[in-house]
DNA sequence: AATACCTTGTCACATTTATTAAAAAAGCAA
DNA sequence: TTGCTTTTTTAATAAATGTGACAAGGTATT
């Protein structure tokens, strides 16, 4: 049960969130147990990939028996870090900006967006879900009596770097980027990148060749 | 300049939309020429990975120069396959779907959103931006009539297995999916996933255990 | 035209990632 | 309890991916 995450390698940590899925929804489902072979085929992945994943965290396996599910579950969410909750802003309340903040699916997940920020005076005043949208400039103050962990990245792509800049001047380490560049901050902040346009790319790429 | 590109790699596939990037930017601001360090330089890759991913390609560089900015793009354009138009539709009519139909900045690259799907009849007969949203009944002989390249699946995860049996039922072989499940569908179907929440857990696990 | 300087394409090597195989521990049934 | 099966662990091997080095062939300058 001891961690050892002494090094996690960037192809674990991407699957972790799949896991996490497959875990949940078997757990909702009602089952007990689950080997890692059985997983693996749900997944679509080999069994032993699995087991050797797992294994990086401390190994929650039982032999001759398999992975509780229950446990399991519990344990990936501490493991990814959903065993609390997180405060986020949006800046940018465009189409994208008001689309998260109209989906209350991540307040089930323990995701709060707690403002939307923007530049535009027509928006700014309005609330979306009782969400305010607020003057970019009032984001410091507001940033200074709440305390955000995640800062979303949701407005064009010449405004981006300049906001990624902005909430690391307020003081957030974590920011989910929607726009559609790589931005540049020092290293000691987590960046996310969602690049919508890229997997569209990539899907036209395999389209055409497909073979 | 021969293409042969006998057997591109996963990782190189994942890089090409982010040179398409970069490359179209410095053709932008007029950047004739680039060599493969100083573009390593602004990407943080390595120069020799850079030569070696453009070689999959059939090598357009030149020795002593670099690598001409506007032949690149459009080569990359090419490989790609960006040189032509898509047609698409959106199959869920809520907040993300609609997001995605407001959104004009993919029809400057190309890819044109040509209807809405809903089974919501509150919905139905509503349009964004001159795009219908229809009655989900409707799809097969609006396939039957429109040419529709890719389908995009913006509906809660409970429906999207359905939906995307629909869309390949009604000749779709490329689908975008924005559903946070794997759907299962035949091998000569090309699936590309955007599972926003695998990306917030992957920052919430690196926001863990960013030492 | 000759020389010095760059930069690609290519290959060998290093690292990372995935698979196979063997070993150990626990369940299960008689 | 005993023996057999299941299944994880751990280690070893293989495959995929990334890096470094260098020769060949251009460019730029004098």
């Amino acid at each position: 049960m001891a961690k050892r995450r002494s090094r996690v390698s960037e192809a674990v940590i991407r699957r972790l969130p799949k896991y996490y899925r497959y875990i949940t929804e078997m757990k909702k489902n009602g089952v007990q147990r689950v080997s890692s072979n059985e997983l693996g085929q749900k997944m679509g992945l080999t069994a032993s990939q699995i087991r050797q994943d797992f294994n990086c965290f401390g190994g929650f396996g039982q032999q001759g028996y398999g992975y509780n599910v229950p446990e399991l579950c519990g344990e990936l969410k501490k493991i990814i870090g959903l065993d609390r909750q997180y405060n986020m802003v949006v800046v940018g309340a465009g189409n994208l900006g008001q689309a998260l903040a109209n989906y209350s699916g991540f307040e089930k997940e323990g995701f709060f967006i707690k403002a939307l920020f923007d530049i535009n005076p027509r928006l700014v005043g309005m609330s979306i879900r009782g969400i305010d949208i607020l003057d970019i400039d009032t984001m410091k103050s507001f940033m200074a009596n709440n305390r955000i962990d995640i800062g979303i990245i949701c407005t064009p792509k010449e405004k981006a770097q300049e906001v990624a800049e902005l909430l690391v001047d307020c003081g957030i380490k974590n920011i989910w980027n929607f726009a559609p560049i790589d931005v540049v901050l020092p290293d000691d902040v987590v960046v996310e990148n969602v690049h919508l346009s890229d997997s569209l790319y990539i899907l036209c790429y395999r389209m055409a060749n497909n073979s």
